[in-house]
DNA sequence: AGGCAGCTGCTCAATATTGAACAGCGCATT
DNA sequence: AATGCGCTGTTCAATATTGAGCAGCTGCCT
């Protein structure tokens, strides 16, 4: 575990980059139009999915048809990794295109392959799976604490940050009240209302296109 | 990478049961007793924890002063993972032992390490990590989803299977009014009202102890 | 042009939830 | 015995939230 291997080693690099980028055994690629499906809640779940572009809403339906949004992933993020514990398991949300998409197929024998073989990949996987998990959690203390005026808000300076590397997009793609309604768990009566009042304090602007102004923040900021 | 190795391998087979068992290098066991502190929101973090033995609770304060209680934690599970990640991480919570309990702690260095040199426990992590995950996930969606009526009567009933492995307890520690509400996201004035109105339907017992019929299912399941 | 679907803006009564107050109880301390 | 502490049971007015309905706007399809 030393000389001869490090050598071969080098020869070898496992490239997870790579890995995610394209295509191969066990994965394919494919591109999405918006509101295709990627899997749906109660099916069988065999295969993990990476976003290499654009954004995918992850959905949950209640037991009275209520739809809740728990999340909306970017790029570079994982999707499906339920499947990867246990075999036999179902989908415990509905994934769909929120724009058009492109994303890698992994299916799960593989996934559990490079998880096993390629320490770089796990590492990658590992370190995936806690910021996920951290910000699942911080969704979800948002939820215990604050009123849905300021999870509104909240959930607005997230999607303006959503392409984050720097500068905030202040521009927002395009998203219904009653999306927005089912993100942070009120009905669009309540998103309808506070998006007004934003709007007549000069928080947000609205005409064609939405745009955040960070002043926003004053609405979470304070007290 | 293959007889030799393998060979090697049988001999010294890494135990990853025993190293969360048993303190050594980098690792520390303690004994805690009720009310006692492992971390605190807010301090930098350079340890990983496991629990032994016990129950831990996990809470974040708002910055009006709210507190809520976003986990409890059994045997076998860890606490404290966001700091492997980066290396300046603050706590983004307060970990204090519910019950007596005793854990394991892991310094970041150690569990770094083990986490790259030993397969079967980055293994055992990554298992970890996403069943962790999906419980959070349904923390949130029973947020976004149910009323705190509803969101009492699981959270009771996630405590009565508390200890899992077949039989639930029927019986439950002890909690108070105040914690429950900190746990589900309301105020104790509502986890008393249903509290109440749970006993006079005869869906908990609630004399000296407390204990959760089956029958309190039905709150979650009716429509 | 006409119709339809999806979206916003608005209203309102019915409910759910909060936050605060007060009394009583058991228990440990002094 | 007296005190304080943490907990429960109870009440209540002030707010927040829901759910439903209705009108108007836009873009899309035929």
């Amino acid at each position: 575990m030393n000389k001869a291997v490090k050598t071969r080693r080098s020869t070898r690099v496992f490239n997870a980059l790579a890995f995610l980028a394209e295509a191969g055994k066990g994965r394919t690629v494919s591109d999405l139009k918006k509101g295709d499906a990627i899997f749906s809640q109660g099916e069988a779940a065999n295969a993990v999915f990476y976003v290499q572009k654009g954004k995918i809403k992850l959905t949950v339906i209640s037991k009275v048809g209520k739809e809740a949004t728990i999340a909306l992933l970017g790029e570079k993020q994982f999707l499906g990794e339920e499947c990867i514990t246990a075999l036999k398991m179902l989908r415990m949300a509905t994934a769909t295109a929120f724009t058009p998409a492109t994303v890698l197929r992994i299916e799960r024998a593989e996934m559990v392959r490079v998880l096993h073989e390629e320490k770089l990949f796990s590492e990658l996987f590992v370190a995936y799976l806690l910021a996920r998990n951290a910000r699942v959690q911080e969704d979800l203390v948002d939820q215990l604490f604050n009123s849905s005026e300021k999870r509104l808000a909240r959930a607005l300076l997230l999607l303006a940050q959503f392409g984050k590397e720097g500068a905030p997009e202040t521009t927002i793609p395009k998203i219904s009240q009653d999306t927005l309604a089912d993100m942070i768990g009120t009905t669009r009566s309540r998103v309808n209302f506070f998006m007004n009042r934003f709007r007549k304090l000069g928080f947000i602007e609205y005409n064609g296109k939405l745009s955040i102004h960070s002043s926003l923040l004053n609405v979470i900021l304070h007290d």
